[in-house]
DNA sequence: AATGAATGAGCATTCATTCAT
DNA sequence: CATGAATGAATGCTCATTCAT
């Protein structure tokens, strides 16, 4: 689901053949492709031919394949943490009623199926590609985590929720969200029996909110 | 940690110098390499030379380098899920106490590195090796989920557990674990602040088992 | 120093641009990147950059790579070879006298910094373009040569030079000046020591002129 | 006449299929090649297959194409400039007969169908690769100049050879060779006349000494 | 006339696989 | 069994040339 950052882009629109939506093509063709093969079985030639251009094309818009590469992790980085923390901030009334919100807006973004794909990707090249998962790590997972964990902390003070380290409730809270999406991307297309993310979560947090409020 | 599966083992058994040890080495170099670079990215030389074979000597014992990256792979996957099994289905005490002695034993296999690394590589090559993403998902993921769910529904059966998706219970409790083991092959080797499992999944029961359990 | 052929020059002087200096603004353009680099290494994106048109543009004048090379080659061929020759003949003084006038203008001549590269481009090309290579054989060097063997001839014929083929004599004398060129723009841009070109040619004609002529 | 330098030579001479030959071989291939096209415009499969091996062999031998150019360049380096030079030094005669007996040595070297092209290929090539021009000026060219120099000099001092600068002096001696070996590399093969440098030099020489010597 | 986006053939380089020794 | 030299198909990248605008 990358949104390519914008290219180059002129002014004339009718004038330029179709140069700044190019970028935005190839970046999705080689999304695609990246995220069936991972980076060094997807070929060129597959992304060029998905996005409906020679390969020589690619190289007007991106110097190298990791290039390519980079532009799709990157542009599905950024989407909509910042929604949430703001959301989160501004919000007045108490824990639990915000988890309740909260959960299901991150669940419904991870449902988004590119942000899946993408974390796929990011796991199996983080051996080949530390930037990226550096980038991924900072950009989406701590800053996730870390949304969690502030609220929680501050719950705490309030005394609306238990002790213990507030990071590792929070992990304890959105774990099956991230196990379900991982698993959905490896395991559902071979075969096996999907869980359904809402129902899923609602569950969860049924089973630990008993244990998390101090009530 | 791959056990090899047994080699061509001949009969007599002091004549060939240790030809016996050199599939297993060869699949030990092969995971190391493998959960690095992945599979596309690793050089069949890279593997020999860890090996301390030569290229030539992989082809003795297998047929392709896909042959050895789903050695690698199936070798990490039977260790000690039967173990659990027979542990779990033996077990008379009420499902808390088992609750509370299975996951850290979970936990601790999971702790052997060389899951994570494997578990990694699965995700990593799902889209190139669907075969070995349905080996796994049945001999290791859905058979986990399978023995828990089973011990939760049995537990609902004798009023232990509170009504709802047994499955869905199952990645409840047993997400944490699954998360932060991706967590510590992806991030923390890039910089991220790792989880303390064992605490982690201590806290998270405390947190989880007051939602479930009935009384 | 290649002065371009001439343009497809139209009729209408003013009415567009300035088209007819294009083809100029090209071959000399050209002329730096292929002396710099050489046929294949040259870039038409670099010659195109630096004759400030578009790459495009290349092909309003130019059919062809190869078509620029030939131009720039050929547009360094004329210079002043004709000059000299009819300087030669119309020359009524002794040989002596005539060759301390005619060496320093050749001298000169090689001096362009034009001719020089030109020549190393001829004899690194000279593989790959065996037809320039005969153009510049034909119309420079073997003219060149030519003129001095006719001129020492008829100074045998006068009995003012020794016996020995005049061929011979002639690049006896104008070697050095070949060589100090060819020495300029080949080592002197990695640090060689140059060589003064006219003092070069002067202590060379005081070496050979007292061998060569009779008296 | 490129001798490559040693490969890495093991002992048993019948056991390995041929190694130490390969280098040795695809060295004067890529001779052939690259001193008929030129670096850039010479294909590693016109060298493998005139070396009768694969494309892929090249590089157990090489790691780039550059590093073949250089082997070539490198290995035509050495030969026999070090015999004249330790000739020179201890010749006990007078300068006129060292000088005689020394250019036609010069002239077989030069003679020797390899030295001459593969001037020319560093002569087309030193824009790309000023680190071999370098080297031959460094090795061959400014060695071989300084040596006649010294030469000179020496002469000079012992009153044998007129005043004027000694490096010039060199190559008003030694320039015609230069140049007819280039000439034959550059425009024979166009159907220029050939110069017979024995013959030439001869004749040189008597034009020269003359003006050169004292007495 | 002029542009520059687009093409596609061409080439250096890599690497799984084979096989003579 | 074991080696490692050799192969050749595959692929990322370049660049002369074309052509819609």
């Amino acid at each position: 689901m990358p949104t390519p950052s914008a290219p180059p882009s002129s002014g004339s629109p009718k004038w330029r053949r179709r140069a700044e939506a190019r970028p935005a093509e190839i970046v999705r063709a080689a999304y695609e492709v990246f995220s069936e093969k991972g980076f060094a079985a997807a070929r060129l030639d597959d992304i060029a031919q998905r996005a409906g251009v020679s390969k020589g094309a690619l190289y007007l818009y991106f110097e190298t394949k990791q290039d390519i590469f980079e532009a799709v992790v990157k542009d599905a980085v950024a989407p909509n943490i910042g929604a949430i923390e703001t959301f989160v901030l501004g919000f007045p009334g108490p824990f639990e009623q915000l988890i309740r919100m909260m959960i299901p807006r991150m669940a419904e973004i991870a449902n988004q199926s590119g942000l899946g794909k993408v974390i796929k990707m990011v796991i199996g090249e983080s051996g080949n590609f530390p930037e990226i998962a550096r980038i991924w790590h900072d950009d989406v997972i701590a800053k996730g985590i870390g949304i969690l964990t502030g609220v929680i902390a501050r719950a705490q003070e309030r005394g609306e929720v238990r002790a213990g380290d507030p990071r590792l409730h929070a992990l304890s809270i959105a774990a099956p969200l991230l196990a379900a999406v991982i698993f959905r991307e490896t395991f559902v297309p071979v075969g096996a029996k999907p869980f359904d993310i809402p129902t899923l979560m609602q569950q969860h947090l049924d089973n630990v909110l008993p244990g998390l409020l101090t009530s």
